[in-house]
DNA sequence: TATTTATTATAACAACAGTTATATTAAATA
DNA sequence: TATTTAATATAACTGTTGTTATAATAAATA
């Protein structure tokens, strides 16, 4: 065996992941790796079959730092957190946010949203029992006051994203989650008081 | 003067319409058109300087849809036939949402997004004086309530238009809708008790 | 040191995009 | 009917993409 490689398989994904936080997937072309790489296209191809090797690579990472941001503690509360995480990658990672959410050519699968959804459910379900606003719900109101809150999420974080919702502090956007996630609360309880 | 046209104007743009509803405007190119058209290249650019021309039509004709999706009365409440015909429009023109809304190459300018908001408020404002439940609240509490239908009503369209919420009938985004006010509007009266 | 061989650079390929130069065509005019 | 001329068809040009054939290169091995 003879000549070590000159770029790491780590060193291409690298220079493919400045470029998309920058620029967007749509700019990640063999050529501009290269070109930000310093070299030429070969080495890319030797360390993947195509650019979709690539691209899955690249989905994988996005879905990984949003998953940190979702983790992370803004609130105190996780389910919170959650939401924020979101709408603050949303605000912070645009292009990224960009190519997990937006940049489908198809409408029809959109599992990362789905992802998104579940892992809401899986944050709210560990947290019941701790929750003694929550707890007291039934599973019906529980499971609204979730589809709610997500769909509003959802909203918000492509509003911020576009920069429809401008000078967006981590304080505002927990502001406006909260009051949702009351407003939906406050839904459910009405409810139940009607149906009694 | 000699050789009246063939393909008038009206013929190129509707070929196009016909593929961007079908397809997406990925898929609309000139030799789209041309064959979809049963021409050559050249009818459009009889007609236009480039294809930027006809985007700037379609585009026209895609608000103009949604606006009629949204004029529509769905509920006898003009300013929730606002919202509910926004989500339908979603449903129903997957590519016409997406064209407007999504296909974005930059983040940056979002019109649609804000016309639309703007449009609400509008029609809220103009129904206000008639609804009694909204004439009584203050406009500190009015503009909350808006923000947050908009921010819902976005978010609820997004997730139509992917799929992601599935067998949707117009009485069922309704619903949500009409909840999702609710909810709001308690939110609101909420706050104005605590305020005092 | 000469050979081997994986890696890389160069340069090309095909496919596709928008656009356009040129030739053809067909109807109105003379 | 012959001429004119705008509209269209054909085919090309330019530019960009992903990908790859070929050649150069450089380090480990013989």
């Amino acid at each position: 065996m003879k000549q070590p490689r000159v770029f790491a398989r780590e060193q291409v994904i690298d220079a493919a992941w400045e470029l998309i936080r920058e620029h967007g997937w749509k700019q990640v072309t063999a050529r501009s790796i290269a070109g930000h790489l310093g070299s030429s296209t070969m080495p890319i191809y030797s360390h993947m079959k195509s650019l979709d090797d690539l691209e899955k690579e690249l989905k994988d990472r996005s879905r990984k730092l949003m998953h940190d941001y979702q983790m992370r503690d803004y609130t105190g509360n996780p389910v919170l957190d959650i939401a924020v995480g979101y709408v603050v990658f949303a605000r912070d990672e645009k292009q990224l946010f960009r190519f997990l959410f937006l940049d489908r050519p198809d409408v029809r699968d959109s599992e990362d949203v789905l992802q998104m959804r579940d892992s809401f459910y899986e944050q709210f379900g560990s947290q019941e029992t701790e929750d003694e606003m929550i707890s007291g719900m039934s599973p019906k109101a529980q499971e609204g006051l979730i589809r709610n809150s997500h769909i509003f999420s959802h909203g918000l974080a492509m509003m911020v994203n576009a920069g429809i919702i401008h000078p967006c502090a981590n304080e505002m956007i927990r502001g406006y989650l909260e009051d949702a996630g009351e407003a939906f609360y406050l839904l459910e309880l009405r409810k139940e008081e009607k149906s009694e």
